[in-house]
DNA sequence: CTGTTAGCGCATTCAG
DNA sequence: CTGAATGCGCTAACAG
């Protein structure tokens, strides 16, 4: 770690200035200004005027190391490019903020060895718990198996985690799925594919089971080729790999009539492509995806998919926190339904609709 | 603020325990640990054996305490709903990781509000500076005029400021809108019109300043009623915006052959409505947006658009708030040059690209 | 109601 | 090379 120089020569007012100009204790300022203990009117005022006058803040680095509390939640992100991410971190806000804590911000870039940099530094300055939305790594697990020793209360989202001490909540992705692709099987289709991950790589993947279990249950045998996507880890799928899976998908001898893909973002890279190739949607092949992003109404034709409730996992996850920094012990676990929303991207016969 | 309840049980080790477990003081393993002054092999392997063993943090808010440095930097974001704020980020970290900061994002969710109350969180927590990317308004700007007078290094982005002791980048929206709209009438267009602000509201908007210029300069004279978009302040403009403006607009007796939205997502909702009324883009409406989102590449016809260095951006911000942070005192400002990127939703001729 | 004492965990003195 | 004393800013605990 490189050398640093002192960052500030005027040192912000502390309570010892607030006391003296107050006339009283640096007790009495401080009682004053948490509003804890007793404290006389006068002295009340004439502490607020000098907050006011000094521009008072209290250190809270100063504070939490009497109290042994930040007030502060971590909150790690995969990264913050979605609107995933700002809804949920919006739901957890909601009930974050009314209880007097601050959220604080990190993304692990997808990459685990940032993820466990911004974890790292979550616990070096202690929060006072943790939430974290990124997917899951065996390195990951390995650290927050730590955090949990360490004693700091932890939620996970949308991660399935295998040991104690944790709570979690996610969403029913395999639900979802499977509530898509039988949409696609009852539209008529028999041949669906699925655009975003690589065969081999499909057992963690919820979505890829749900999709795969549809169609058993229907009857119809999935067929690997039927089946494409980025093959290094369980990465976040693109437009380009939506892209370049339509394309791919398109030279089978015979192409998927309709497409599964694995997100919106994937959905539209498809769609993109099967205009490229002049196949129309969704006479020629149908698409639907996964996440209702806010352009997903704004696709042209607007794209069938499947929604989660974002808001209200970032919402429980909070709550659960919650409830473990204030002693709860036993591991609790939510499961949100997911909801299908059938646009014109699958069914011709919708009106034309943003919701 | 309300009451709390003790955090935790199991006290983190200490720097003592350290001491303790490898026979040394205090301050010997501290030295250790920071690699600051003189120690002896030996008593170096002892204690780095009793970090290992104990599992040893330093804890942050001690040593801050001591040192007045938290080596942390707080990002102020509007939102994280956009490729936009994690490019950013991105870019910061690239320069401030290496220099031994931590990164901590909070957002302003567009609410003043919040905006401050964020901010508060910063400094209360005594980060060593602070990069604000927030839309300006007033009341956003007392509160960053008083954290430079406190002596907090800051760094704006894309966000004039008009008060001294402030750095700031800025990517040249008024010439990027300025060329998208050149571009448009070089294409032929006269009538063209802006979607993503009221009227009224446009002073203050460099894009919009950009395209009224650029219509001047080729000798056509701007017409109120082809600039539609939302009136409630400078908020940023949505796909749902883009779609009502462009219902707007076509409703006109002579409606515009050529559309600059403020950006890409406006751009999209503006698109989505022009294949609904059936206009074929772009030989009965051209659409140009704004950023390049990694989706424009992808709408149905790809979109022109124009490109900002993000990243530099980034970058840019945190080398003026290392400078700063080191002492220098001197204002700077950097202005980053913006790209006109052309497809097919202004120029038919071009092929299919995902560049 | 108010002040005094003590100590949170660490690093900067200053003596060995 | 090492350690003891000191204090960063704040609050819990105990006297007044």
């Amino acid at each position: 770690m490189p050398r640093r120089i002192p960052v500030s020569t005027t040192r912000p007012t502390t309570l010892a200035d607030i006391a003296r100009q107050a006339g009283v204790s640096v007790m009495t300022a401080s009682r004053a200004i948490n509003g804890s203990g007793y404290v006389s009117e006068d002295a009340r005022k004439s502490v607020m005027h000098a907050v006011e006058k000094l521009n008072y803040r209290p250190n809270l680095s100063a504070r939490q190391l009497k109290v042994r509390r930040l007030d502060a939640i971590g909150i790690l992100l995969p990264d913050i490019a979605n609107p995933f991410s700002s809804e949920l971190v919006n739901g957890m806000k909601r009930v974050l903020d009314p209880e007097g804590y601050t959220v604080f911000i990190a993304t692990g870039n997808r990459s685990t060895r940032q993820e466990d940099a911004s974890l790292q530094s979550f616990l070096d300055h202690r929060v006072d718990g943790l939430i974290v939305a990124t997917r899951g790594t065996a390195m990951g697990d390995k650290a927050l198996r730590s955090v949990v020793q360490q004693g700091v209360p932890l939620v996970t989202i949308g991660r399935p985690i295998h040991f104690r001490g944790v709570d979690s909540v996610t969403a029913n992705h395999y639900q979802g799925a499977f509530d898509a692709v039988t949409h696609l099987i009852r539209m008529g289709h028999k041949r669906i594919g699925f655009i975003g991950i690589a065969p081999a790589h499909g057992k963690q993947l919820r979505r890829y089971q749900g999709y795969l279990n549809a169609l058993r249950e229907a009857g119809i045998e999935p067929r690997e080729e039927y089946t494409v996507g980025p093959t290094e880890g369980p990465a976040f799928a693109t437009q380009e790999d939506g892209y370049h899976g339509m394309l791919q998908l398109a030279q089978l001898h015979r192409p998927p009539t309709a497409i599964f893909a694995r997100n919106d973002f994937t959905a539209i890279g498809a769609m993109h492509a099967a205009h490229t190739l002049g196949l129309s949607i969704p006479d020629d092949v149908a698409i639907a995806g996964f996440d209702n992003i806010p352009l997903a109404a704004f696709t042209m034709p607007p794209l069938t998919t499947v929604e989660q409730p974002i808001a209200q996992q970032g919402e429980e996850a909070a709550r659960f926190l919650l409830e473990r920094i204030r002693g709860r012990s036993q591991d609790r676990t939510a499961t949100m339904e997911c909801r299908l929303i059938v646009r014109q991207s699958t069914d011709l016969r919708l009106r034309n609709s943003h919701r």
